[in-house]
RNA sequence: GCUAGCGUAGCUCAACGGCAGAGCACCGGUUUUGUAAACCGGUGGUUAGGGGUUCAAGUCCCCUCGCUAGCUCCA
């Protein structure tokens, strides 16, 4: 009995009934059966074990491809599972998948990890795979399933396995002395998994669940080739050296205090200036797009965040009431009420919309101390923040205006982003209708599709009272930020009846977007300095120019050339201490200054400067006022060169 | 908040339960210096804070604070 294979080429085979996917692959092409840790049979993922039992179209996976790793990095769990199970006998298993890359295992415990200790298990691990065990899947009833494991010990696999389907045979991946519940594919042998490696241990709950089971987790990560392996290991290094936290203090940029309190920012002067050359730039941009600035207070009476619906919903994120003349106020955790008050101050007609209020409002919202990190989470924070009010027609223009401001300010940064449009979730308000929210929803998505804007549906993953689009960001090494964000509020213009006058005369509920694009001065900044790894370009330079004297007969002429810089508007200092020029040259470039300026005999008479830029090192003299041209024109592109 | 790890001079890091140290920074001097670290000397510590064990605690134990990894959370 054969059956017809057809390749993922579209070349096709009889078979003899019952071939593997593997046998099936290396008759088609032998690179690819080399290449190949699972198999795609009718686009369902298979071990290469599987058998073809019907015609079928058999497509291999490769390793290097993303299902491959995944399959890849599932085997690295079990044998990493296998390998703790050598060393602590009665171990008990919770979950193992793959993760974006890399993979964990969840383990209950009679003792803590330490990182020794994944030293010894890369060990056993490396000696499973030597073994080279072969990965065999079988299936049991669910009934035998919890007997197993049952009789095992292992109470979290009973609970995976009895919240599964009835009647359905669950399949087990069976390596040595180790079988695990699994749906599998996996490499056809433990000596298919090439490079691995264990990266760090961590507390994890039960099912993500704080009220149950604390259990240990080992992180790691595997790939196709040991090159992949040392690229990978290699970003990671990279990621270490860029920490906005490390940057933050070589470079002078801000710290916390404990006893100033957690998750609150200092911002040293230097932080300071590369923050407000972004709020500047921010600034111009606003008034540009007919923004409004305005102001709001930093506390405001109970009575707003009540009927905001804020102390409801999320007081437990605010701080406590400050109680004064016996009314009780709040530290505002949010700008929206303030720009609604504002708005609400008189009547406003269809002719005066839009209305865009923007502020860089400082807000300060409860987080739990263990998610607290450097300035990227944080417990007071100033939001570049805005509300726009317009009218239902407005809508789809005004989201499109938005998204044309986050692609200019993107790109100035030199971030690609993706977009997500997110929908009504499946707890929502019930004030809004059904047309209100499909309104929204459709405004957001046409005006995504009139910027011709790529972007992938979060399905119920708007917030209780709107739609939303949310902006993920990707910086220089390719990681992932949390970026702008649009919502399109449901909830607010009718707390506050928040209206305009029509042209038919009637009163008629106003639409209001929230939208932002930094998100907060401190994540932002924080991220930058990640992005750019502290080398930020001219016009967010803390310092942009240092100007370095060689001998004390230059330093008049090296102080003339820092008026001049400083009457141009420029960051400029004059390294005049007693040291050599190579010391100052280094400090310099450790303080990662974009320009350094050094004068001798030959500059002072010639009117000229030495210029070492940190991109090109040393470029020869200039004439000064050539230079400062060249300065002036980087710093206005906003280039970052 | 939970689990685990960590907290020593401004910074980076040493110190078996036995005299708290180094480099850099800082200060004073010498040196007048040409593109990534000149030389000599000096100041600097209640070892995060508190309590306990011990003849003796940076080191062991307990509590508090903070930082970190992750869980969790994120209007």
């Amino acid at each position: 009995m054969n059956v017809t294979v057809e390749y993922s080429d579209g070349r096709k085979l009889e078979l003899p009934k019952g071939s593997t996917a593997m046998e099936a692959i290396s008759k088609f092409n032998s690179a690819d059966a080399r290449n190949a840790v699972a198999a795609l049979v009718d686009g369902r993922r298979a071990d290469l074990s599987a058998r073809l039992e019907a015609d079928a179209k058999v497509e291999p996976i490769r390793a290097d491809s993303e299902d491959g790793l995944d399959v890849i990095r599932h085997t690295a769990s079990h044998v990493m599972a296998q390998a703790v199970g050598h060393m602590f006998p009665g171990v008990k298993y919770a979950i193992g998948p793959s993760i974006e890359n890399g993979f964990y295992y969840d383990f209950d415990l009679p003792r803590s990890l330490t990182e020794e200790d994944l030293k010894t298990i890369e060990e056993e691990m490396q000696r499973i795979i030597e073994q080279d065990l072969p990965v065999s899947r079988s299936a049991r009833s669910k009934q035998q399933a919890i007997a197993d494991a049952e009789a095992g010990g292992q109470t979290y696999k009973r609970e995976l396995i009895s919240d599964l389907p009835d009647g359905e045979e669950i399949s087990f991946y069976t390596q040595g002395d180790f079988t695990d519940l699994c749906r599998g594919p996996h490499l056809p042998s433990t000596g298919a998994l090439k490079c691995f490696k264990l990266l760090s241990v961590a507390g994890a709950y039960w099912r993500g669940d704080s009220r149950r089971q604390q259990l240990q987790r080992i992180y790691g990560t595997a790939f196709a080739d040991a090159k992949a392996l040392r690229t990978h290991l290699k970003n990671l290094e990279e990621a270490e050296k860029r920490d906005h936290r490390k940057l933050g203090k070589e470079l002078d940029l801000f710290s916390t205090d404990q006893e100033i309190g957690q998750g609150l920012i200092l911002w040293h002067p230097k932080g300071a200036m590369i923050r407000r050359a972004i709020e500047s730039f921010l600034y111009e941009e606003l008034f540009k797009r007919e923004y409004d600035v305005v102001c709001t207070p930093h506390i405001a009476s109970e009575k707003v965040y009540l009927r905001s619906g804020h102390i409801p919903k999320y007081e437990d994120m605010m701080y406590a009431p400050l109680v004064i003349d016996e009314e009780r106020y709040r530290v505002k955790p949010m700008n929206c009420p303030g720009h609604i008050k504002i708005y609400q101050t008189r009547k406003r007609s269809y002719r005066d919309l839009p209305i865009r209020l923007a502020e860089l409002g400082t807000v300060y919202r409860y987080e739990i101390s263990g998610a607290l990190l450097g300035m990227l989470r944080v417990r007071g924070f100033t939001q570049d923040d805005s509300h726009i009010f317009c009218t239902p027609e407005q809508l789809t223009d005004e989201i499109e205006g938005i998204l044309d401001f986050v692609n200019y300010m993107m790109g100035v940064f030199g971030y690609t982003y993706k977009a997500y449009l997110a929908t009504r979730p499946a707890q929502y308000l019930a004030d809004a209708t059904d047309e209100e929210w499909t309104r929204a929803t459709e405004g957001l998505r046409q005006a995504l599709v009139r910027r011709g804007l790529d972007y992938a549906v979060d399905e119920g993953g708007g917030v209780f009272y709107a739609p939303k689009i949310d902006i993920k960001l990707f910086d220089a090494l390719g990681r992932e930020w949390q970026g702008p964000t649009i919502q399109v509020d449901l909830n607010l213009p009718k707390r506050f009846n928040v209206t305009y006058t029509a042209s038919d005369g009637q009163e008629h509920e106003a639409i209001i977007i929230h939208r932002t694009i930094l998100g907060s001065m401190e994540r932002f900044v924080g991220g930058l300095i990640e992005h750019y790894a502290g080398k930020f370009p001219v016009w967010l330079a803390p310092v942009q120019v240092r100007i370095l004297p060689i001998t004390d007969a230059h330093h008049e002429y090296a102080r003339s050339l820092k008026r001049k810089l400083v009457a141009a508007g420029f960051r400029a200092e004059c390294d005049d201490r007693n040291e050599k020029t190579g010391f100052k040259v280094r400090e310099a470039a450790v303080q990662k200054i974009p320009y350094v300026l050094i004068v001798g005999d030959r500059e002072v008479a010639e009117g000229k400067a030495a210029v070492r830029s940190r991109r090109r090192g040393d470029e020869g003299a200039v004439l000064f006022d050539d230079f400062l041209a060249r300065l002036k024109s980087e710093s206005e592109s906003r280039l970052d060169v």
